[in-house]
DNA sequence: CCTTTACCTGTCAATCTGGACATGTCAATA
DNA sequence: TATTGACATGTCCAGATTGACAGGTAAAGG
């Protein structure tokens, strides 16, 4: 059900259709947090007007349709962040892989951890660059491709498994037993 | 698909039950990595020994069925482990809430933030705690509730999402935009 | 011996998801 | 004027996923 809570947030800073939302899952909170294509998200808005947390403002060229916040949606985004479940829902591919790790051979091992520290150096770079370009030619009142907070995440998340391979791989090199 | 992935990983160290692979799931593995229960687990081995990439040894009490990596089976874990797609699946509900920050109250937010860098202290120590008693009454040969390299991720997981906390606490005191 | 507690395997219905299919509009440029 | 590309919304289906339902076995303790 975080779909509907991720468009909620999303919703909270300004009226949106269904078509900037999709845009909005390609960029930072699609690579890190939650993924969803425009399949879903058009029904899921749709459910939402039904639920009453969101309204339509049927307006706009091109048949846009432009959803704004209800009050009850407010409360509901509300209630959602602030009360964390004990079990969150978590589902990472890249995780996956670091903790199948032991189920290579040594050599495959050391290959994969190395790829990934590398791999999250670069991202890392690249990263950064795109924030400090924003920082640089932001103009207030225009969407940032990165909000500040979730940038800032993305880098440390980076570092942490960069760290982490790197570890990793002395530890292999040591001789020292990775399970 | 990657619950096969992750079912072939499991496997790799050693055969195993339906049974087992469902309680490793309840481990680190779906905690950070990959969540399935029993239901989804069950038909999965199925179709992967017909695809030829487990077999069954059919013994055991209680109707126990015991899975073995086939060649196939390792050779398509390898492939899998060593080339990622652009594009990794990613499903969490926390960083979803961290990038969602910004839509609360600045109150809000600060009560939000706080919570998950106390949260996040207090799993980080407990972790630590559980992966120095493995170290200390393990015998070889019995299963980790944590594979080593897995628990230290865990710990610098926790340590970033910790530290991103308190800088983005910091940040809100200190006024800035959050945007 | 009895009862409880793991152990152990499955199915089913409802919902969620991702990719493909389908349709049409507006703006810019060649 | 024709065409392209971005804007914009939707549906459909196969496969994934979850939680509930269902049933049976061995071991251990009282």
């Amino acid at each position: 059900m975080s779909l509907r809570h991720a468009l909620l947030g999303l919703l909270a800073h300004g009226p949106a259709s269904g078509y900037d939302l999709t845009r909005a899952f390609e960029g930072g909170i699609g690579q890190y947090a939650w993924q969803a294509g425009h399949s879903r998200i058009y029904p899921e808005l749709g459910k939402m007007t039904e639920a009453g947390l969101v309204v339509v403002d049927e307006a706009g060229p091109r048949g846009r349709k432009t959803y704004t916040l209800t009050d009850d949606g407010r409360t509901e985004l509300r209630r959602w962040m602030l009360h964390w479940p004990e079990q969150a829902t978590v589902r990472n591919e890249t995780v996956l892989r670091m903790f199948l790790v032991q189920s290579l051979e040594p050599d495959d091992a050391r290959a994969l951890l190395e790829g990934m520290a590398e791999h999250c150096a670069r991202e890392r770079d690249a990263l950064r660059a795109v924030m400090d370009a924003d920082d640089a030619e932001h103009r207030p009142g225009d969407p940032l491709p990165f909000g500040r907070l979730a940038g800032e995440y993305g880098i440390r998340q980076y570092e942490a498994v960069q760290g982490w391979a790197q570890w990793s791989l002395e530890r292999l090199a040591a001789g020292e037993p990775v399970r």
